[in-house]
RNA sequence: GGGCGAGUUCCCGAGUGGCCAAAGGGGGCAGACUGUAAAUCUGUUGUCAGUGACUUCGGUGGUCCGAAUCCACCCUCGCCCA
């Protein structure tokens, strides 16, 4: 396929608080474009202020897709993510609009953009759970054993204490007959139908997402983080939503077991955490164009460069 | 003024004569990542040079072949008596 003929797809990636999300809407706005989300968190409904989630006024009119669609007490997998994104994506394509895809789950994202396809069988919850139990009474190392009789190229890469990939490998084979590996070069024949430009935000120097981080945890819980925590606790079951970042830490605090400062703490350590998590994902990408809001005397100054930057890209 | 206790590497905290650059945890840094991914997991963390050397355990001075560990004095903090 030919670029010209590939459906053009802006990506705005980076860790959390670099400032994709008024970025990505400016790029709306410049290029008539519309927002698909690639965040494993705020496509949760009524998880809003602690998944920093734009609201109306910092949307500005402009559509966000993949967004607020799911119960809190729903599991989600980049499988599904991959197949309603590829869907909007073509939505938005044919509405002679350009997609942007914009968020921080660098797997989502580079599943997307680089075309995985998944295999269609499902994972079968009672064959994991026994594997699981395995690991729990004879040890990771046991377990990682089994993966290595049946697929030993794929435990070489997997450590035995990450018990939740080993446990995966093994499905893996099992359920399809094919290892991990085979199964990975699968995944990848499909040749993108993105002219991708990939784009993510960091500063230079760290301290500054730090503190970014840092004051936004503040403005949340203005926002009203406590009251929404409390609602996500008292749902009881969301394995997947109950593991965000904001949350699970105010869940402590909520039952009376610890002071509200310390819950404030761990959210904004666990956030730094995670943007460093996110900015090792990113960084092995060569693919990816980095751009540093602090080169610039001022945020207009950086727009004005990053308008400029989208242009030639748009015309070529 | 007197008595007792404590001061350890970024933080907390073990360590009571050699096996200690010093357990463990936290944090930091770095990395992995294909159906949990805001999750999960790994490595590393005094300095300098490839086995080694050098500086460190409040300060100073001792004892000893050898001290974070023993002694003396001093400083700081906590508690108790005044």
């Amino acid at each position: 396929m030919e670029n010209n003929k590939k459906i053009p797809l802006v990506v705005v990636a980076g860790p959390t608080a670099s400032g994709k999300t008024e970025a990505a809407v400016r790029i709306c706005q410049w290029f008539d474009g519309e927002v698909v989300s690639a965040d494993s968190m705020q496509i949760y409904r009524y998880l809003s202020v602690g998944t920093a989630k734009p609201d109306d006024a910092e949307k500005e009119g402009i559509p966000h897709h993949l967004m607020d669609f799911l119960e809190p007490s729903e599991p989600f997998s980049v499988a599904e993510y991959v197949h309603l994104a590829k869907e909007a994506i073509a939505n938005i394509h044919s509405r002679g609009k350009l997609p942007v895809l914009v968020g921080g789950t660098g797997l989502y994202i580079d599943s997307l953009v680089y075309n995985i396809q998944f295999s269609p069988s499902e994972s079968d919850p009672a064959r994991r759970e026994e594997l699981h139990q395995y690991a729990a009474q004879k040890g990771n190392e046991a377990l990682w054993q089994l993966l290595n009789e049946k697929d030993p190229e794929a435990a070489a890469a997997i450590h035995p204490n990450n018990v939740g990939r080993v446990v995966r490998a093994i499905e893996m084979i099992e359920s399809s007959g094919k290892t991990k590996t085979e199964q990975m070069a699968q995944s990848r024949r499909e040749p993108s139908p993105y002219n991708t430009l990939y784009l993510a935000l960091n500063y230079r120097d760290r301290q500054t997402l730090y503190e970014r981080i840092n004051l936004r945890v503040y403005a949340m819980l203005e926002k009203g983080l406590e009251q929404e925590a409390r609602w996500l606790l008292e749902q009881g079951y969301a394995p997947t939503a109950a593991q965000a970042i904001g949350y699970k830490e105010m869940f402590g605090y909520l039952r009376g077991e610890e002071s509200l400062e310390q819950a404030v703490e761990k959210i904004q350590q666990g956030s730094r955490r995670y943007a460093k998590r996110q900015l090792t994902w990113f960084r092995r990408n060569e693919e990816i164009q980095w751009l540093y809001p602090d080169d610039y005397a001022s945020k207009e100054e950086f727009y004005a460069q990053l308008r400029k930057q989208l242009s030639q890209w748009i015309d070529l």
